[in-house]
Formats: C-alpha cells, sequence, structure tokens
DNA sequence: ACTCCTTATGCTCATAATGAGCACTTTATA
DNA sequence: TATAAAGTGCTCATTATGAGCATAAGGAGT
C-alpha cells in the first residue's frame, strides 16, 4: 500500500420530525452562527457505524432515535479546513434519523423547518411564486444560450406540470453552482425568503440529500409511521406525507391508497377533537412490512 | 473533540458488466484464494472520492468506469483485521460501477457471474429449486417456531408468488445469519452449488448490495444503457433488464413500455442475424434524462 | 421454390391503478 | 340550530399492466 490519506472520520445525522405538518430537521449553530447538522465521532468501542451514531445523538441531545438510515458518504476536498494542505482529510457519513416527536431542544440546537432550507420545494399549496418568479427566471439567465446547462436546468427543475419531487438535490446543486444561494457567497445570491437559510459547510446539500431520500423512500416503503406516534387519524397520516412530498393529496384517494394497500387499522378509539367530527384514530399495521414491492418499470412477480 | 478513532479508509468498487445475458462483476483473488472486490486508496490529490476511485480502477485494470454512483458505507468492526485492538478501523466506501463490455482481465482480475454468488435470486426460468427445494427448508428449521425469526424470513424470501427482487442484501444477511452461507464457516453452510460462492470479508454483502441497488434503480431511471453499447437490439436491451432483475419479461409489453416511454429510437439499420429475423438497431435517446418519476404512492404531480 | 426455424411486430382484451369530482353524513361547538 | 371540520360513498375517464393470439420477415436446409 502506497500513501494511506490520514482520515478524519465523523458521523452526521440529518433528525427529522414533523409537527403540526411542518418537517423539521435539528440543528446546531456552528461558525458564524449558521445553523449545522449535529455531528459526532466514531468511537472505538462501537461495533457498527450506526450505534456509534445513536451513542452521540443521545449524548448530545438526549434523544433516542428510532429509525436510521445511511444516506451518504461526504469527502469532498472542500470540506477539509482550507489551512494547512497537510490536514487530515475530512469524511462525513451521513445518516437520516426519523423521530416521531419534536424533542425539547437542548440549549445549543434548536429545529429548522425543511422548506426554510428549500423553499421551492414546498408544492403544497400550488407551485410557488419563489420558483416561477425568480428561480426559474435567475436560472435562464445563468443558462444563458449554454445547451448544456439549460438541460440540467431542465432535468432538475422540470417545467410546472413535470416536477420530479425527488431531485432535490440536484436542484440544490444547481442553485449553489449559478452562484444564486449565499452558501457561494457571491453578489448573485438571491435574499434568503427566496433561497433559502444558508447552513454552515456543506451541510444544505447533506439536508437536501436528506429530503430527496425521503421523498423516494416514502414510494415504495412505509416510512411515514416512524415519525408519527403510535396511533393516528388518517388526515394526520396524510399531512405528514404531504409534509414530507410537498405536493397536497386529493383525500379520498389517499383514503382508498390507504385502505387497499391495508397499512393501518383502526382502534375503536376516537380523537376529542377541538371543533368538528371526531376521527377515528389509526395505528400501523407492522404485519405490511413485507408489503408490496415497487410498482415500476415491468418487473412482474407481485 | 475527544477520542478521535484512527482510521483507514478504502473504496471498493463492484464493477459490473452483462455479456451475453450474464451479469458478471469483477474480482481479484484475495487471500486463501477467496475472490474480493477490488479496492483501492483516497489518494490525497483527489478533490473527490469518486476521481480517486476512477483513478485506481483504469491503475489497477485499465478498465475506464463510465457510469458511478456510492453504493453504502461499510465500517463494522468485523472488518478490520482481528489482531491487535490498537489497529486502525478499517472504512470502506462502496460504489457501484457500471462498464458496456466485459473487458480482458489481467492476470489477477476475472470476472465472475452474480448468479454464482446468489443463486437463489435468478427467477428467470421460473423459481429455482435452489430456493424451494433448500434454501427455504433450511432456513425453516434454522427459524423454528421463533416469531421473530420466521417474521424475517418471510419478509426477505416471501412466498413464491411475493417475491422482492430489491430485497438482495436482506436475503444474503439471513442465510448469512442462520450460517448457510460458506462465510460463516459453521457446518451447516450449504454447499456453493445451493449457497453460492464466496467471497473474501464481506464482500459478498457488498456485491447483494450493488445487486439490489441496481433492481431498485432499474425501476425508475434508465440505467440498463450504461451496460448497453451504443446501439443494441430491444431484445438485447430486454435481455440485459432481465438479466439485472432476474425475472423473465413478457417481450411484446416490454417493446410497448420502451417505446411509451421513448427511451430509445431506431437506427435504420439492422443486425445480420445469425438466425431469424434481422432486428432493428436502437440507441438510446438522451434526451429522455428528464424522465418519467418515479410512479409510485399517490404523489402526482407528473 | 418451399418449409422450417427464429426473431420481430401488431393487436386485442380483461383487469387494476390513478387522478379528479360531486355529494352527503357525522359529530362537536357556538 | 347553524356551522365548521372531518369522514364516506360513489362515479368516471384515462392509463398501466399482464397475458395472449396471430402474423411478418429473413436465413438455412432440402
Amino acid at each position: 500500500m502506497k500513501n494511506k490519506t490520514r482520515v478524519v472520520l465523523n458521523l452526521d445525522a440529518v433528525i427529522v420530525a414533523v409537527t403540526r405538518h411542518h418537517p423539521r430537521i435539528l440543528t446546531v449553530s456552528a461558525k458564524q452562527n449558521l445553523p449545522a447538522i449535529p455531528s459526532g465521532p466514531l468511537h472505538r468501542e462501537d461495533a457498527t457505524l450506526e450505534r456509534s451514531l445513536r451513542g452521540w445523538i443521545e449524548e448530545q441531545t438526549g434523544i433516542e432515535v428510532g429509525y436510521v438510515e445511511q444516506l451518504y458518504t461526504f469527502g469532498d476536498i472542500q470540506r477539509g479546513l482550507p489551512g494547512a494542505p497537510n490536514n487530515p482529510r475530512s469524511i462525513s457519513v451521513a445518516y437520516l434519523a426519523l423521530i416521531t416527536e419534536e424533542h425539547p431542544t437542548t440549549s445549543s440546537a434548536s429545529w429548522i423547518n425543511w422548506y426554510e432550507l428549500f423553499p421551492w420545494e414546498d408544492h403544497r399549496n400550488g407551485i410557488p411564486d419563489i420558483l416561477t418568479k425568480h428561480l426559474r427566471p435567475a436560472l435562464a439567465t445563468w443558462a444563458g444560450n449554454n445547451a448544456e446547462r439549460n438541460e440540467r436546468v431542465i432535468t432538475a427543475f422540470g417545467s410546472d406540470n413535470r416536477w420530479d419531487g425527488m431531485r432535490v438535490l440536484e436542484r440544490y446543486e444547481l442553485l449553489y453552482e449559478a452562484g444564486l444561494v449565499k452558501e457561494t457567497s457571491t453578489r448573485d445570491a438571491l435574499p434568503e425568503s427566496i433561497s433559502g437559510v444558508p447552513m454552515a459547510f456543506d451541510h444544505r446539500r447533506i439536508a437536501s440529500t436528506a429530503l430527496g431520500r425521503m421523498r423516494g423512500k416514502l414510494t415504495y416503503r412505509p416510512v411515514v409511521f416512524e415519525l408519527l406516534s403510535d396511533t393516528f387519524t388518517l388526515l394526520t397520516l396524510q399531512r405528514t406525507v404531504e409534509a414530507i412530498a410537498g405536493v397536497p393529496l386529493h383525500k379520498q384517494n389517499f383514503r382508498r391508497l390507504v385502505e387497499r394497500t391495508r397499512l393501518v387499522e383502526g382502534t375503536g378509539q376516537r380523537t376529542n377533537s377541538p371543533a368538528g367530527r371526531p376521527a377515528e384514530l389509526f395505528r400501523f399495521r407492522s404485519e405490511v412490512l413485507l408489503e408490496r414491492p415497487r410498482t415500476g418499470i415491468g418487473v412482474p412477480y407481485r
């Protein structure tokens, strides 16, 4: 073996909760007061990365996370501090962690709405103006008549009737490259109300990876339930899905789907709602873990 | 910062090619002559992990890989050599790399059929006997009347009419845990014709992750084309998909699908087939990169 | 020239899934 | 007793999916 690069390994966690239909992630404050994703070390004693991760999350925040999934490993050189070239290389293994409630925050930690980071991703009330009035024009300017750029813009941002919710990372990276977000700190950067709240380091990239992954997963695995308490109403379920997916859903059809796939079962109980007809409380049928494989390109064998 | 664990980082590559309908991965020979996935270091100079990866792949094998995608980062402690407890921890960032042809192998490298590693994954000629006659019974014995084990077996191995092609890793891990594969080297291990060819370290896990990922990706992104040369017949396309997906496809429906999504376009040319009617040669329409978002759980917005 | 083999294509059909509406019920609170 | 909020039932057009039958087009062999 020749030159082994010296490496420092960190475990980053995008900790997600959905509270009152707002999808939120936990942040701590880093240099220049920018929010950052919490991060911790790999402990020598821990047999697996995930165990270390759970460990420091609980130490630092008191939260015992439920569902955890590895997201991506970031190791680009820009991550290392700009200083001496002999600095060890910084490698981050990023995880997605889901919890069922918004926990009390410690002094240094706070929750931030995912759509404050990515305002253009929230289509629950239709196509956001931010997109049509600001971002797309700005991107068009950036692309000019560079064919490749234009194609990338189209692919990532689609047109109004072709919006792929999963391409969150692609979109953020494009905005980054176009110098439209604060992280690039060019004078082209749009105001935060449009380009979203900047984060420290490349953490907004990590957050966008997480959102994209969640949206993807949603379509073929019942991850929503990791965000809900034991029992919930169907409407809450729907709103939670909408919060992640970023699009409105047709109520009747949603219920039809949920029924058909038999994802949940009713407890007899009902909510005592503040107003309106009380809703029935449901619980997740964990038997469904062997649920329908993804529907997709002509692979039969259901 | 407290105790930073010392870490050695490696980049592993599952290099995939499909030749004459056989999906193959490149292996090198490791200790005890077991096949291993090629692996290389992270070079300090390279700005991204991917660049390092491409670099050593070309150095070691002469192959210039096309499509590359990060798979997973493995860091479980068993990976480290069992020796001194102060050994640095071994971390592997595994990548999936697709190439269009089976390249000439160097002295130490050779290609191995994916289904020699996972014989139970090949359903192209119906449910394999290996599964019904050997694996499922063996798993049933292992599970006994342990409810949790049984549920896991069902989830991973389904029943004959519920087989989720994507759960390759889950299945391998279960077999591993049940001591049925050679890597665990218990006397329970089934013969290689049933349990598949063992690999060094945890490399069969990595390979299974890759297969699962490919099968998943296949259903919503046109990755097949990374495995094909510029022009190809529709039947070749179909056979390639089948090779990865591990299931047979209905020819006419497959063609209908390909047409509808307008993934390919015909060149006027035809093959001079050895027998039978010549097929038209097609090429991939790269314009389709903004192709249909995944179809799935009630997220509209096509 | 004809037959057979092999692969490519065209078309039909039943069933299921999807996206969108309209209308109406149920229950609690003001 | 209205009103708000939430739940339900049902229809309908469109598209997707899984499966089949039938036919066309070359090439090889007789």
